[in-house]
RNA sequence: GUCCCUAUCGUCUAGAGGCCUAGGACAUCGCCCUUUCACGGCGGUAACACGAGUUCGAAUCUCGUUGGGGACGCCA
């Protein structure tokens, strides 16, 4: 039987990087063994779902480069089949209407928590051979709820974690359908993932506590178990739960920050999950080498500052042109139009092995185009009276020098060893006359970089 | 509280009983390179949570303790 797996996630908000990650291993194990990879929005709760973040969602896996072959599939699309299947199970005795109130229900959990005990629903409507149910409230409009087993264990052989049995004692009849005849969570996936042939369940370890729940419904409707691998959770770093006080949690978020999708994807994959020491490696390799065995079992924290390296590694690979357009949009965010001269993408060349982010990059490349105001300390501490005439001969010289990086730094040469100056003298105060910053490349490329037009001009100011 | 999962450097991890005086990467520190800052190169600091077993031998197997995470919704 060929692999089918998929992604569910509920459009409540944007991606984020947990899901991403979830979603990359589900993605890549389909891939890998060339099967279906399916996408499905599970949209039931009509309260927090919205269109904007089913766009979201769909955009950060485009933006990731991950496809799926079926899909994207709607929940509430499928209502039609999922009260078909609760009417058949209710008509089977595999599921039972239940009157408790919510008010009723925080009651019992709440002398159930008092007592120590795990908060559950006593079964109070569930009907047992000989057993005599309560009356009926005229008022009150039933919930449907799962009959659970009460003996005997839910398991399976995890493959991420091993295997894994719950007690059926430890669950309790949970509610299949809401007192408006909507499906739950916990009966939709089942459904669906039975209807979509779903082979292997690739999901976030939080789901661990529903897994045996939907095994249960599963063989009630006498389903074949699907496999099952849970990831572990991506934390903070301050191994807290991830949210967004730790920073950027959204997909899309990395986007704007200036990382490339290739950066966040390895960095993701390598988190909880490892080819022996590979660090870098491309989503060609990442397919191939991806198994479920190399995931670990525990939660990861989330290291910004890998995150970055990566990014660095990336952008220092990446194409000039390229990255011409992706530095387009940063600085266009600031309202920024760049000019001609010089070209971006030379600036580009000379800047990219020295930043993290396409903001860092645009941050470098901003001064080429704006007029540049020098902090008065860099000025005083560089345009010393002792320089000033050696670099208003420097100006001079520029006038007719071909403009070029090796004439450049020729001529900068003779004019260090004629007055007995070290490069740095001359250096620096040129760095803060172009650029307003003490941390450029060499001089010669920053200055080419430049028309000579512009470079008097800029210098000339101080003269 | 109850149940489930989990535990190697600060962080991500390699490790499937002897290959481990525990390897790699990020971060950090030092040195080199250098026209400043980066990049790069070289080197250093740094971990098997604890306690009992099993075994000739345990980071690796078993049990317990402790720590961490998750779940306990008419949310997904």
């Amino acid at each position: 039987m060929s692999i089918r797996t998929r992604f569910a996630p509920s459009p409540t908000g944007y991606l984020h990087i947990g899901g991403a990650r979830t979603a990359l291993f589900s993605w890549a194990y389909a891939r890998k063994l060339g099967g279906t990879f399916i996408l499905r929005i599970e949209d039931t709760d009509l309260e927090r779902s919205s269109q904007e973040s089913v766009d979201a969602i769909l955009q950060g896996m485009s933006w990731m480069n991950m496809d799926y072959d079926e899909g994207p599939f709607y929940q509430m699309q499928r209502m039609e089949r999922y009260k078909e299947v609760l009417a058949q199970m209710i008509e089977e005795g595999k599921a039972y209407y239940c009157y408790t109130t919510p008010e009723e229900l925080d009651a019992m959990r709440e002398t159930q928590r008092a007592n120590g005990e795990k908060p559950r629903y006593d079964g109070r409507w569930r009907p047992e051979q000989g057993k005599v149910l309560p009356d009926v409230p005229e008022d009150v409009r039933p919930v449907v709820r799962f009959r659970n087993p009460k003996s005997g264990v839910a398991a399976w052989d995890d493959m991420v974690k091993g295997r894994i049995v719950f007690e059926n004692s430890e669950l309790d009849d949970l509610i299949i359908a809401r007192t408006d005849g909507t499906p739950t969570y916990n009966f939709c996936v089942v459904v669906d993932d039975l209807d979509m042939g779903i082979t292997q369940v690739i999901r976030g370890d939080d789901h661990v506590n529903n897994t045996p729940r939907q095994i249960n419904i599963l063989k009630a409707l006498g389903a074949t178990i699907p496999q099952y691998a849970h990831v572990p959770m991506i934390l903070g770093s301050d191994g807290e739960r991830l949210s967004k006080r730790h920073g950027a949690v959204s997909v899309m978020q990395y986007a704007e920050d200036g990382f490339l999708p290739e950066a966040l994807i390895n960095y993701l994959a390598r988190l909880g999950w490892s080819h022996g020491d590979e660090e870098i490696f491309s989503m060609q390799q990442f397919v191939e080498w991806f198994d479920l065995e190399h995931i670990s079992k525990s939660a990861a924290q989330f290291n910004p500052e890998k995150l970055r390296w990566l990014n660095q590694h990336y952008i220092k690979q990446a194409d000039n042109a390229r990255l011409v357009p992706l530095v387009e949009t940063q600085l266009a965010a600031r309202g920024l139009v760049v000019s001609d001269t010089p070209r971006l993408e030379e600036v580009i060349a000379l800047y990219k092995g020295r930043v993290a982010t396409l903001v860092e990059l645009a941050d470098e490349a901003e001064v080429f185009y704006v007029e540049v105001h020098p902090a008065q300390e860099l000025l005083d501490a560089h345009l010393l009276p002792e320089v000033l005439p050696v670099l208003r001969e420097l100006a001079e010289r520029f006038a007719d020098v071909a403009w070029e990086a090796p004439a450049l730094a020729v001529l900068i040469k003779e004019i260090l060893i004629k007055h007995g100056l070290k490069m740095p003298k001359l250096a620096m105060p040129l760095r803060v006359m172009l650029v307003g910053q003490t941390h450029t490349p060499s001089v010669d490329a920053v200055l080419t970089l430049f028309s000579r037009e512009a470079v008097l001009s800029r210098i000339g100011k101080y003269l």
